[in-house]
DNA sequence: CGTGAATTTGAGAGCCATCAATCTAAGTGG
DNA sequence: CCACTTAGATTGATGGCTCTCAAATTCACG
């Protein structure tokens, strides 16, 4: 099922009803290889990309070629649905390895927008913990270090993959190069080399071979500050995170 | 009329009959004094804001007490409509100047999604303009330095409040104090005084009783590397901006 | 005119960028 | 199977941007 990622194990799941009127409105998939760019910025769409399988980045461009990421998506993401509403992105879509995705036309979407309220309602939904993760990515680059920032991204791609099944909470395949990660933290890729050596020192957390083990989740999550209460994750997913930060009797 | 400001000069217009349904939904307006939170982070809220007069803040609190800025709401900003959906804060809510707000219960939301989709559609789409500006500001702070952080920011607020009718292009009223600017951009209160006198020197605006005069708009957007597009203004606005920022050409 | 907040200025330190070289790993072709 | 190539990771040395700490000054306001 195309879209069994979709809000997995968020604070309200999709109906079976819902769902499946959301997989009715895939039109078709298709893949990109890694390094291709899927939606350029500015291009007009009235399709909108639902990530199956892989992982992606939305990144823009500064002026004198730099590039930076806004976002790293995982499966289950509806990386561009705020194209639906905007018209046009602000930013560039990028296959960050092989990846495939389901297409949604926009006038699929103007069906469930008109005849699903609810599920309309869940859509927003989506599109609005993109914006929780933006404003963590804003505190992040303003008040964070450098070891404080990787640690808290680490952290953050650690809870997203377990929702979806794709961590166990302390061992997860990463494969972005240290400059990706330099792009997301605002750092320069011999910098994140020095901190990720720091981290490993620390007995935090290791990285080999695009595999991240984390060693001491919690002092990982301490060290970045992170607490995952921003991605609106349901109670049981929160608690097996929370297992795995030091937070499980908290809140 | 309380809502006259929502939504006003981006690419897409309210209908009247639009503008008048949402107007009807408010309940009550209500002020706060300068200062004040409005919001607090976590709370729940069965409750929406429109900011009618003065300027608010969202901002986050790290642990060690520090403060920093996701957004700063002018008149017309629905500023927490998110949490119509997202059913709780990830930010508190506060009031920079002396405010007046309109509040719209989110019964009368459920009503509009459920007989209203397409107004629910520029809803939404108010949500995703903010998503865009924090992107905008992720790039900001990863990317820019502090002298085009605080100069980007300024174009920022000048191209948002023209949009409202509360500058003219060169000249506006900015009551923050310089440790708000600080907040904003990632810097302290002492850099940013240094920035802002750099800023003065090279001509390119100042800033005297909380008011900006932009001497030199072209040179402060470009400075900034600022571009207004994030911001989904309508031509004619569009073009206001970029008569002050050197584009009216361009696009 | 007094008081506290905000701004400005200075000196020193630290974090991270930059530049550059080395090293590792994975692929490619002979 | 090995030289060659290339992308990525690592390490070192240096410098600069911004923070921190501290004091002086200006401003807002009662």
């Amino acid at each position: 099922m195309l879209t069994r990622n979709v809000l997995r194990n968020r604070t309200e799941d999709l109906t079976e009803e819902e769902r499946s009127v959301l997989e009715s409105a895939v039109e078709r998939t298709q893949t990109f290889a890694a390094g291709q760019t899927v939606v350029h910025q500015q291009r007009a769409v009235d399709t909108s990309t639902v990530l199956v399988q892989g992982l992606m980045t939305r990144h823009v461009h500064t002026d004198d070629g730099r590039r930076h990421l806004v976002a790293v998506q995982v499966p289950g993401d509806f990386v561009d649905l705020h194209a639906y509403v905007l018209k046009q992105l602000d930013h560039d879509l990028g296959a960050l390895t092989d990846v495939r995705v389901a297409l949604v036309p926009h006038a699929a979407l103007d069906a469930i927008q008109a005849r699903h309220p609810q599920l309309a309602k869940r859509l927003w939904f989506l599109t609005l913990l993109d914006a929780a993760m933006h404003r963590q990515w804003v505190m992040r680059l303003a008040s964070l270090s450098a070891l404080q920032r990787v640690a808290h991204f680490l952290c953050e791609m650690n809870a997203k993959l377990l929702a979806i099944g794709e961590s166990d909470g302390e061992r997860f395949a990463l494969p972005m190069t240290q400059t990706d990660i330099g792009e997301v933290c605002g750092l320069t890729n011999v910098h994140v080399s020095r901190v990720l050596r720091q981290l490993r020192e620390m007995g935090l957390c290791s990285w080999r071979a695009a595999q991240v083990v984390v060693h001491d989740p919690v002092r990982l999550a301490a060290t970045g500050l992170f607490t995952p209460d921003y991605l609106y994750l349901n109670r049981a997913t929160a608690l097996r995170v929370a297992g795995h930060t030091g937070e499980a009797h908290g809140r």
